[in-house]
DNA sequence: GCCACCCTGACGATGCGTAAGTGTAA
DNA sequence: TTTACACTTACGCATCGTCAGGGTGG
């Protein structure tokens, strides 16, 4: 066969098939009296064996090394292959994420696109206070090519807490687009991530917020709850009172709890709900003395007679330290 | 700044900035009376430009088409880099499952390669005679190089019904390798997807499949639920009675549940359990005549005093249909 | 003689390393 | 003079398309 219905059948061009034969990766085959290059059924077959090879990305010289020299084995150069379509794979994936950014950001023209990859390309800077400054020109810089899924990237993946404190305010300042994404992050597996978008939730103002923070109180991590129940206690919100109450009960978080139980207490329904919410879960003798000293110190930030009957009662209480901090609150609130 | 600091400072190498000067990139800078280039911090920052745009992948001739032309708007080129970013990775893509599934197959020399790469490309031929082929050799060929995976995703994917059956019956006959694939398939979103793996599930002996089967008699898809049920009732699973006495009670797939309830009801005491859940689902007048028609026939199937005690009582159905069938088939009955 | 092949050789595109051979500043 | 730069020119890498200039077969 010569070389064109070759090239046709094969697919491969007849430039390619003479530049395999100039490696030495297709052997001098026959050739007919004029020159032509004549190729036999091995030939062709050892054609389509290369291409196989090459599909899989092997460069010439390496397919030339795999059909002909037999001490070379697969193994290792498969798994080096492997290894690195993953990390092109990685690295065009880290691409296309820019690209769209820059593109959902709708660049007048490139000036725009130089400031927008400038800021995308601080925001992942090893430098915690470049990272800061990122974010503050782009929170200052009044929307034009501040893609809020960077920010959004940033607030859930920032290790230093002062560059996440800024993402969350830039984050704040920077509309609703934010919410389907923080939304997105709730349902990730890795609870760091959700309890990330559960603070920058919170500093997010809105109706939205509040729902998806409301869902929040059934979160298996108990972090992402109590920080979802502080924040919506601070709304005003009723639904984070046994989340509150729980903490209460823990050793850790209690302050803030309490802060929160006594803000919602300023209406005194409320009020009576959680006095008796509290001294349901941390009034009887059966709770440890520390348990009841936190429940007295919660007790005091709650208005009403509710917490005081309850104070009363904790100051007989068996444990001297919690009836003595018992009757301080109550002094304080008659004093008050 | 001259070339070499410049290039430290930049991360650009001095070749590359002569090369950007070649090209006309970077403007004619200074050059000292020995002919040294000198930079300003104006070609500082133009660098930087043209590394930014680099970065996302422009080739220089755009680079320089967008620093200096002011006609050319990032939005198209940035959208078609945006399309060529994505068949690139999903390119990758490919490829990276290729040679992982080549890997896994742990080839011992180059040949093993060869066929392994033959047969994955054969699988996803357009010509459903090929794939039929690929399938088959894949099945004989004792599993040396066999990839499993892919297998499974043809199983998963394929349309052609002949070649489908084929693939399942050499998953059938591959082992387990095969089940925690399958198993994963079953959560797919993709009901399409589910059903398959169903079918193929059903096909495959041992205990894993059953217990998987038994979980997809929850699965929200009616087919895959029927499916499910069919293969449970051929292993004499009577957790599929429930399902199946539902099939009956629809237009279509009454057969095949008869059928399998007539294979579960060799038990005695199953056959009771069945005939009443039956007559409870179907027996009323309530239900649709031709219901009850389908009623009469499933009955056929189920021997035992129980069946033919239903069947009397619908030999003496308003409907006449439904009389005329149950009088027929009792007939048959004491034939027999 | 015309058409459809084939041959070899070479350039170009792409982005960049790595020289070789030479000049310059301290 | 040495040392560390800088300069220009050019080759090589890996893959291919494509063109030029010339021969072959029917």
């Amino acid at each position: 066969m010569l070389i064109g219905e070759v090239a046709q059948r094969s697919g491969v061009s007849a430039r390619m098939l003479r530049h395999y034969e100039s490696l030495g990766l297709l052997r001098p085959t026959e050739r007919t009296g004029a020159g032509y290059r004549e190729y036999s059924g091995e030939d062709i077959r050892r054609i389509f064996h290369i291409e196989s090879l090459r599909s899989l990305g092997l460069s010439l010289r390496d397919v030339a090394r795999a059909l002909d020299d037999p001490g070379f084995e697969p193994a290792e150069l498969i798994e080096t292959l492997v290894g690195r379509t993953r990390e092109r794979i990685a690295a065009e994936t880290e691409l296309l994420t820019r690209l769209e950014r820059i593109g959902a950001a709708d660049p007048a023209g490139w000036e725009d696109v130089l400031r927008t990859v400038a800021l995308l390309h601080a925001l992942d800077s090893d430098d915690p206070a470049r990272r800061q400054r990122a974010v503050l020109s782009a929170a200052g810089g009044a929307g034009g090519g501040v893609p809020v899924e960077a920010l959004v990237e940033a607030a859930l993946g920032e290790q230093d807490p002062n560059v996440a404190g800024a993402v969350r305010w830039a984050l704040a300042r920077s509309g609703d687009a934010a919410l389907p994404l923080l939304a997105q992050a709730l349902t990730s597996p890795a609870a760091e991530v959700r309890r990330r978008a559960v603070r920058a939730l919170a500093e997010l103002p809105g109706e939205g917020t509040t729902a998806l923070l409301r869902d929040v109180l059934t979160d298996t991590d108990p972090v992402c709850r109590r920080r979802a129940a502080v924040a919506l206690a601070a709304r005003g919100l009723a639904d984070a009172v046994p989340t509150l109450t729980e903490m209460v009960a823990e050793p850790t978080g209690d302050v803030e709890a309490a802060d929160a139980l006594g803000a919602l207490a300023v209406d005194p329904a409320l009020a009576e709900r959680i006095v008796s919410g509290l001294v349901d879960r941390l009034g009887h003798g059966s709770a440890a003395p520390s348990a009841r000293l936190r429940l007295a110190q919660a007790l005091a930030d709650i208005p009403g007679p509710a917490a005081a009957r309850a104070l009363t009662d904790l100051s007989h209480d068996a444990d001297r330290t919690v009836a003595l901090t018992a009757d301080y609150v109550l002094h304080l609130r008659r004093a008050a």
